[in-house]
RNA sequence: GCCCGGGUGGUGAAAUCGGUAGACACAAGGGAUUUAAAAUCCCUCGCUCGAAAGGGCGUGCCGGUUCAAGUCCGGCCCCGGGCACCA
C-alpha cells in the first residue's frame, strides 16, 4: 500500500479496468430486479460543466447504490446533439455543425469517463445520426396517420435585416441579435402534434406519480391549465358574422362593455381596410415579441375597430376593440371584457374610457373591498344589474347563464385548456427533417415509409442567415408518385429528439423498428430520473406525452416514463468584474482572482492575480458564459482527482438545493479521503483482525459495544439517505461522525481489531457509490477479492443499535433547563423524579406549582408552571 | 405580470412526523509537531450579560395557533427557476 493518496494512479488505473472489461454492462435479466437509472443527457456544447458533473454524479451514486443492493441496473448516456449552439459555433469556427458536434462528443465522452461513472457505453446514442432520427421521422409520420398532425399558421420573430427566423433567445431588446434590426412577427404554416388530445390524460396521470416533487406536478398542473367555462357567441351588429369568446366568469356577462380581439383576427383586419387609424395601430403592435413573460408585463394598448357586437342576452350593443394584449395564436383570438370584475379589463376600460358596470356584489365573509372607482371587484359573489339572475351565487349564476344562453343557441360549457398544441417546425438547418412532402397542387403527404430516412447532410457550410438544405434547391427535390414533389425544408424543435430517448437506450442497435418492444418493456419505466429543474414543465410533459404516443403506438406498455424525479439544482460561483471605459462590465473567472478575508472570514477584497489590481465582487451567481465564472471541472480533476469533485458534489448541499462552488470545500473534501486513507492505512498496519464470533460478540469491551453501536447506527441512516431520503449531504455527514470516531478508537487487541474491521469494510462499501476509486483501492488493501461494487450493500444490525440508556430534556415552559440521562425503560413518573433532581431544573421549580406535564417518551418531558 | 421554489452563525448546511436550533464541514483564532514550511493532530468558535454556574436574545419581516413553532396558519419583503423557438 501506497503511503501516500495518488488519485491520478487509482483512478486512471481502474477506469482503464472498468473500460475493457465493459463493467457496467447489461443486458435483461428476469431472475433479477431491474433498476433503469437515467440522467438527462448533455447537450454537446464543448465540455463538460459543473451542472452536468453534478447531475451525473447524482446519478453515478444512486446506480451503485442499487447495484448493491442487488439490482440489475442500466445506466445509460448520450447526447442530445442537435441544436441552435452549433449553427452559431460553425458560423464563428467556419466548421460544419456536425463535425463541431462530433468532436465535442468525442471530448465531452472523455472527461464523462474520467470522472468514474459507470455507464453501458454500449448503449450510447447521438440524437444527430440517423440510425436515430430515423425512427422519430418514421414515427412522425405514424402521427400524422392517426390525425396528431396538422398544419397552420403560426407566428415566429422575424428578423427584417438578415430575412430569417429568430429564436426568443435571439431576441435581445426586441431586436435580432446579429443585425439589431427591430423583430417583426410574420406568420408561417407549420406543423403542430395535437399535445391538446392527452391534455386530460397528462393532468389526471400526475396522480400516480409518487415519486415526483409536488412542485414538478403543480407546476405542470397549472401549464395544463384544465377551467371550466361557457363559449359564447356574439352577432356582429350590420352583419352576418359572429364572434366568440371563451369565459371561466359567465356570471359576469352582464358586465360585459367591450369585446377586445387580437390584431390579426379576421373582424380587425377587415375594419383595418376602411380605417387607417386602425390600420397603424395594428402595423405598430406587429414588433412586440411573442414571449408570455413580456406580453404580461407591456403596456397595454388599444384601438377601436368601430365594429359593434350584440350582447346576446340583453341585445346591447358593445364596442370591439384591438387589443395587443389578445393573440390569435390563444383560443378564439377574442375575449370578452368586464371592467367591473377583472383588474385587466378595468385599467384597460379606465386609459380608453370605456364603461364599468357593476354586477358582482361581495357576498358574506367577502375579503375584498368593493370599490369600482378604484379597482375591480374580482372575487365570486352575488349577482346584481343582472335581470333574473340577481341574487343569484356563482355556482348558480354559472348554469343559469349558461342554461340559457345553450337554449338560445348562443353558448355552451366546455372544458378548456391553456396547453396549446405543440409547433414542431423550425426554420433551422441543425435538426431533424421533418419528413412531409409538398406536392405540386400544395397538399402535403407524409414521405412514405421506404424512403426513410430523410437525411440531413452534414457537410455544409453555414452563412450565418439561411439553412443549407433551404439555400440547395437540389436537397428537397424529389418525385412522389411519379410527380414532382419537395422535401419540407424545416427540422424539427430539438425537444423532439429529447421526448424519446430514454426508451431507445433500451434497444439503441435495433435497426428494425422504433424500439425493441421486449427490451424496452423490460427496462420501462425509468425507474429513477435526475436533472435540473428548468425542465420541470416543457421536457418532462413532451416526454409524458410521447410516452402515451408510443403506448398508443403499440411499442411500450406502461403509461408513465419516469417513476421517480430528481430535480437538482443549479451550481453558482463568485462573480467579479470591473467596469470597462465604456460603462460596461468585464467578468474575471473566481480562478484568476485571490480573495482576502476580515476575521470573521468574509471576503473583503479580491485582486485579479495578472496585475494584482482589485476588482469587484459581485457576489454567487449561476455559472455562466456571460459571467465568466465557470470553474473547469477538467481542472480540478487534474489536481484533486474525480473522487474529490465527486465527494464535494454530494457532500456540500442536497441535491435540489443550489450548490456553490467553494476552492476551500474542495480541499476539505479532499483532506476527508485522506483521513479515510489514513485510517484504512492503520487498520492494515495494525495486522490481521479475526471475524467476530458470536461468542465475542457477547465478550466485547464496554467501548467496543459503543463503537458497534455507533457503526450500526450509521449503517442504518446512511442506507435511508441514500435508499430513501436522497440526502446524500447528510449520510457522508453520518459516515464522517463514525469516522471521526474510529480514528480514535483503539486497535491493540484482537478483538479491537476484528471490531475495527467490521466497520472498515462497512464504511467503505458505504463510500463507495460517491467516492468509487479510492474505495475500491483501500478495499484491495484489506486483502477483499471481489471487486468492491460487486458486494452487497451492508446490513445494520438491530442487535448492535439497542441502547439501554435515554437522554431525555427536561423543558419548564418550554425552556430548556436541563438533561437527563434515564433507562431506556424508564417510567414517565421516574423521569419526572430525576428532573425534579436536577439543580438547575428545581431552581425553576421553586416557588411555583407544577400545572401540566407533558412527556414524549425516551426524548422530552415539559413542566408547565405557574 | 402569472406559475413554482427558497431565505437558519463569518460561510455551505443539519434539525426526517410540532419536541435540545446550528450535527457535519469550510473559514477564522489559539496550540502541538517541524531547522523552517507544507502536511497532520488538538482546542475555541451564533449574538449578548456573567469570574463561573447560568441568564437573556436569536431561523427574512409583522401577526396568529400551541405546553412547545425553523417546522403549522394569515399578511408582507427579498432572491432564484419557468413562461411554449436556449437546452
Amino acid at each position: 500500500m501506497q503511503e501516500q493518496y495518488n488519485p491520478q494512479q487509482i483512478e486512471t488505473t481502474l477506469q482503464q479496468q472498468w473500460e475493457q472489461t465493459k463493467a457496467f454492462k447489461v443486458t435483461e435479466d428476469n431472475n433479477k430486479e431491474k433498476f433503469y437509472c437515467l440522467s438527462m443527457f448533455p447537450y454537446p456544447s464543448g465540455r463538460l460543466h459543473m451542472g452536468h458533473v453534478r447531475n451525473y454524479t447524482i446519478g453515478d451514486v444512486v446506480s451503485r447504490f442499487q447495484r448493491m443492493q442487488g439490482k440489475n441496473v442500466l445506466q445509460p448516456m448520450g447526447w442530445d446533439a442537435f441544436g441552435l449552439p452549433a449553427e452559431n459555433a460553425a458560423i464563428n469556427n467556419k466548421t460544419a455543425p456536425a463535425k463541431w458536434t462530433y468532436a465535442n462528443i468525442d471530448y465531452m465522452r472523455t472527461q464523462l469517463k474520467r470522472l468514474g461513472f459507470g455507464y453501458d457505453w454500449d448503449r450510447e446514442v447521438a440524437t444527430c445520426k440517423p440510425e436515430y432520427y430515423r425512427w422519430e421521422q418514421w414515427f412522425f409520420t405514424r402521427l400524422y396517420e392517426k390525425g396528431l398532425v396538422y398544419k397552420k399558421m403560426a407566428t415566429v420573430n422575424w428578423d427584417p435585416v438578415d430575412q430569417c427566423v429568430l429564436a426568443n433567445e435571439q431576441v435581445i431588446d426586441g431586436r435580432g441579435w446579429r443585425s439589431g434590426a427591430l423583430v417583426e412577427q410574420r406568420e408561417l404554416a407549420q406543423w403542430f402534434i395535437r399535445i391538446t388530445a392527452y391534455a386530460e390524460e397528462l393532468l389526471q396521470d400526475l396522480e400516480q406519480l409518487e415519486g415526483w416533487p409536488e412542485q414538478v406536478k403543480t407546476m405542470q398542473k397549472n401549464w395544463i391549465g384544465r377551467s371550466e367555462g361557457v363559449e359564447i357567441t356574439f352577432d356582429i351588429a350590420d352583419s352576418e358574422q359572429q364572434l366568440t369568446v371563451y369565459t371561466t366568469r359567465p356570471d359576469t356577462l352582464y358586465g360585459v362593455t367591450y369585446v377586445a380581439v387580437a390584431a390579426q383576427h379576421p373582424l380587425a383586419q377587415q375594419a383595418a381596410t376602411v380605417n387607417p387609424e386602425l390600420a397603424a395601430f395594428i402595423e405598430d403592435i406587429k414588433g412586440s415579441k411573442m414571449a408570455e413573460a413580456e406580453l404580461a408585463t407591456m403596456e397595454k394598448k388599444g384601438c377601436a375597430t368601430g365594429i359593434f357586437a350584440i350582447h346576446p342576452l340583453t341585445g346591447d350593443k358593445v364596442p370591439v376593440w384591438v387589443a395587443n394584449f389578445v393573440l390569435m395564436d390563444y383560443g378564439s383570438g377574442a375575449v370578452m371584457a368586464v371592467p367591473g370584475h377583472d383588474q385587466r379589463d378595468y385599467e384597460f376600460a379606465a386609459k380608453y374610457g370605456l364603461s364599468v358596470k357593476q354586477v358582482i356584489e361581495p357576498a358574506a365573509g367577502s375579503t375584498q373591498p368593493c370599490d369600482l372607482t378604484q379597482a375591480a371587484y374580482t372575487e365570486k359573489g352575488l349577482l346584481i344589474n343582472s335581470a333574473e339572475f340577481n341574487g343569484l351565487t356563482f355556482d348558480e349564476a354559472f348554469k343559469g347563464i349558461a342554461d340559457k344562453l345553450q337554449a338560445l343557441g348562443r353558448g355552451e360549457v366546455k372544458v378548456n385548456y391553456r396547453l396549446r398544441d405543440w409547433g414542431v417546425s423550425r426554420q433551422r438547418y441543425w435538426g431533424t427533417p421533418i419528413p412531409m412532402l409538398n406536392l405540386a397542387d400544395g397538399s402535403q403527404v407524409p414521405v412514405p415509409e421506404d424512403q426513410l430516412p430523410v437525411l440531413l447532410p452534414e457537410d455544409v457550410v453555414m452563412n450565418g442567415v439561411t439553412s443549407p438544405i433551404k439555400a440547395d434547391p437540389d436537397w428537397a427535390r424529389t418525385t412522389y408518385n411519379g410527380a414532382e414533389a419537395f422535401h419540407e425544408t424545416d427540422t424539427f424543435d430539438t425537444f423532439m429528439e429529447s421526448s424519446w430517448y430514454y426508451a431507445r437506450y433500451c434497444s439503441p442497435d435495433h435497426d428494425k423498428a422504433m424500439l425493441d418492444p421486449a427490451r424496452a418493456n423490460y427496462w420501462l419505466p425509468v425507474d429513477q430520473y435526475i436533472g435540473g429543474i428548468e425542465h420541470a414543465i416543457l421536457h418532462l410533459l413532451y416526454s409524458r406525452f410521447f410516452h402515451k404516443l408510443l403506448r398508443d403506438v403499440g411499442l411500450v406498455q406502461s403509461d408513465e416514463p419516469f417513476k421517480r424525479l430528481l430535480c437538482q439544482g443549479m451550481v453558482l460561483a463568485e462573480t467579479f468584474y470591473r467596469e470597462t471605459a465604456n460603462g460596461g462590465k468585464e467578468w474575471y473567472s473566481p480562478q484568476d482572482v485571490t480573495t482576502e478575508r476580515d476575521d470573521k472570514g468574509r471576503i473583503v477584497q479580491a485582486t485579479l492575480q495578472t496585475d494584482g489590481q482589485p476588482v469587484q465582487i459581485a457576489g454567487m451567481s449561476k455559472m455562466s458564459k456571460s459571467k465568466n465564472n465557470g470553474i473547469d471541472p477538467q481542472k480540478v480533476i487534474e489536481q484533486y482527482g474525480a473522487d474529490t469533485v465527486r465527494l464535494f458534489m454530494m457532500f456540500t448541499a442536497p441535491p435540489e438545493q443550489t450548490l456553490e462552488w467553494s476552492d476551500s470545500a474542495v480541499e476539505g473534501a479532499h483532506r476527508f479521503i485522506k483521513r479515510i486513507y489514513t485510517l484504512i492505512s492503520d487498520v492494515v498496519k495494525a495486522g490481521p483482525a479475526p471475524v467476530l464470533s458470536s461468542a465475542e460478540l457477547a465478550s466485547l469491551t464496554a467501548e467496543q459495544k459503543v463503537l458497534r453501536r455507533e457503526l450500526h447506527k450509521t449503517i442504518a441512516k446512511v442506507t435511508d439517505d441514500i435508499g430513501r431520503r436522497y440526502t446524500f449531504n447528510t449520510a457522508i455527514a453520518a459516515i464522517m461522525e463514525l469516522s471521526n470516531k474510529l480514528q480514535k478508537a483503539s486497535l491493540e487487541t484482537a478483538q479491537d481489531r476484528a471490531v475495527m474491521h467490521e466497520a472498515a469494510i462497512a464504511v467503505l462499501q458505504m463510500l463507495n457509490p460517491i467516492i468509487p476509486h479510492v474505495a475500491q483501492y483501500l478495499w484491495q488493501q484489506l486483502q477483499q477479492s471481489t471487486p468492491i461494487e460487486q458486494t452487497p450493500w451492508p446490513v445494520a444490525d438491530e442487535a448492535a443499535m439497542v441502547e439501554d440508556e435515554k437522554l431525555v430534556v427536561v423543558q419548564v415552559n418550554g425552556k430548556m433547563r436541563g438533561k437527563v440521562t434515564v433507562a431506556a425503560d424508564a417510567t414517565e413518573e421516574q423521569v419526572l423524579t430525576a428532573a425534579r433532581q436536577d439543580d438547575n431544573v428545581a431552581r425553576f421549580l421553586e416557588g411555583v406549582s407544577l400545572r401540566k406535564v407533558i412527556y414524549v417518551p425516551g426524548k422530552l418531558l415539559n413542566l408547565v408552571v405557574g
